[in-house]
DNA sequence: TATAAAAATGTAATCCTTTACATTCAGGCG
DNA sequence: CGCCTGAATGTAAAGGATTACATTTTTATA
């Protein structure tokens, strides 16, 4: 039913070998050849198959990336920089949701076994063990790269934002406003993120002679909801802490949220301040002061690492790729009360 | 290098045929050859190769997304719906952007000639005239499922929110409360969404006696800064409207800035509603009126919707299937001023 | 003009599974 | 014991491209 290449090549009046290469490598065929099967081509409206030329290459020219959370704005903005990226070597993007695997049974990396996807992205730095030694097999593990996230026990290559530089950036324009009593809003204990950026907190503390005692952190996630239920805690607290360093800006504007419930007025009573600098940020009641990190550059520069590593050509950026992160100073910040 | 169904048949002494009825129809085998067969490829690691497989099944078993915009968490929330029910039929997803096809040259439909994948699910109304070509002829339109966003000139399969009644329910709320004098912030002209829910509040305010004319309709886009934009246009009207219907969350969390600016309250000068209730809708600063539209919900019907088509099983809902929308209540809403 | 080198083309093997069709085998029945 | 049935297995032909190797044609050189 559909026109494959022999059907070209008979119509055309030359061999199958000679087809393919005038539609893989123009320049290996005479002109009158390469017209001839450019005519049948268009006429016919031949297409290759896709799955005969990768099992006869032994490339899928398609990449996994594997998402904690397809919903989740911060992610997909991540997936959209590697879209990009791909789109422009002209391969595909096949997408899954890491928590699936729990659910379906069959692992995500399946599909790198079965030679489906050249190689995998990985934007979740908490896989289950049995993930994990998957991941860490000689032949899967160099066609690996994770993007924002990482495993901090094992080696792969990683494209992540500087969160300790972020953090420290957060407290230093704190500390510059005058406020010396804070609370870390963290999301997941066991995520990379959090305790980086908590490191970056602290260090910046410590360099001011403060420190963040464990009474101070708060929070177990990076949702709205987790920034909105400590806003009560927060305002029961005496002496009540001026600034708050959160961990995402969904908990902040969670929290902003809560305060406002709570009559606290932000920055008045209490300062704010996100981290990611999504979209909205800029537009919260008041203007999240946050974090800024570069997610598009993260997906790209991901992208872009993972196919030099199939490539075989040498990677642009070793094994770890670190983006700069600035402070985007807005309305969430202001002077301690007295 | 790596172990294939040969290999497998070999070492468990059974021929190929054998081999692959183990592993795709394992009561066809007797006891005896599926044990071996499975003991082999534990021990020795053998993963179907899924191009071999597509090649000769004629099915590649993946779904293909076009999505306008990947890094809008609107479109990647309805994204990770089609991933829920598609990694339930063991059937993947590839994820592409619409307006990348201007770019890259390729067209995206590229990938169902190929029989890189069975299906087509598409979230994008607006595309350009040869891509609505393509996806016309025969072959190619039986495979494509409409999500969200639809084609008005063209009849294909799809899923989407009932947003006339979206845009009825947001008005009459509004009535309800006393106002009279309205605006609506529309998105695009040309998108289908846009005219269907300035339909509906049409429609609502016929009912009423009103009307809205061409200068109370403002905006080109379904972003913050269109929104933004428009409060200092809003401000400056005389007599100033009292109501706003938002063709997006964004538009109106976007807008709700803009009036804080001009000195504006929400709700006591301004009522403004929203549609979609993104996440963060319940946390905005007042928390937002939306009309709320099951965004998760519609990407599994369009998955399922899509499965259905390919399988040939008589589909769940003929050619259209609409999910209803609800008001949600919240504190960017009230009394019309006296 | 003869010959060597280069360019163009063709033949057929290969990539790995699935499956139609053929064959073998075991057990039941007359 | 011979025949029949049904289950289990095997053989080999697709499926559609790419490409190593062989062959033919063209072009350049002496």
């Amino acid at each position: 039913m559909s026109v494959s290449i022999k059907d070209i090549a008979r119509i055309s009046g030359v061999s199958t070998a000679t087809v393919s290469r005038a539609l893989s490598d123009p320049e290996r065929v005479s002109e009158k050849a390469r017209k001839a099967v450019m005519e049948a081509v268009k006429t016919h409206g031949y297409r290759v198959n896709s799955h005969a030329r990768s099992l006869r290459r032994q490339r899928a020219d398609a990449v996994l990336a594997v998402v904690p959370h397809l919903g989740n704005p911060f992610f997909s903005t991540i997936l959209s920089g590697v879209e990009f990226e791909l789109q422009q070597a002209g391969v595909d993007l096949l997408v899954a949701d890491s928590r699936a695997s729990d659910r379906g049974g069959r692992s995500v990396f399946a599909h790198l076994h079965a030679s489906r996807v050249d190689g995998l992205i990985c934007l979740d730095g908490n896989l289950p063990d049995s993930a994990q030694q998957e991941l860490s097999q000689p032949d899967v593990a160099e066609r690996v790269v994770f993007a924002c996230e990482w495993m901090p026990d094992a080696d792969f290559p990683s494209v992540r934002s500087d969160n300790r530089a972020g953090g420290r950036l957060a407290v230093e324009h704190l500390l510059e406003l005058g406020h010396r009593d804070f609370v870390f809003m963290a999301g997941p204990r066991e995520n990379i993120l959090t305790a980086e950026r908590l490191a970056g907190v602290q260090e910046a503390l410590a360099k001011a002679g403060l420190s963040l005692s464990d009474d101070r952190i708060k929070g177990q996630d990076f949702t709205l909801e987790e920034g909105f239920a400590a806003a009560e805690w927060l305002a029961a607290l005496s002496p009540r802490p001026t600034a708050v360093v959160c961990a995402s800006d969904q908990i902040a504007i969670g929290l902003m949220a809560g305060l406002a419930q709570q009559g606290l007025s932000v920055p008045d009573d209490v300062s704010v301040v996100g981290f990611d600098d999504i979209a909205i940020a800029a537009y919260a009641n008041p203007s999240l002061t946050t974090i800024r990190q570069d997610r598009i550059g993260l997906g790209r520069a991901a992208a872009r690492m993972l196919l030099a590593r199939i490539d075989g050509t040498a990677p642009e950026h070793k094994g770890l790729c670190t983006l700069p992160v600035t402070l985007m100073k807005r309305a969430s910040t202001g002077a301690a009360p007295a």
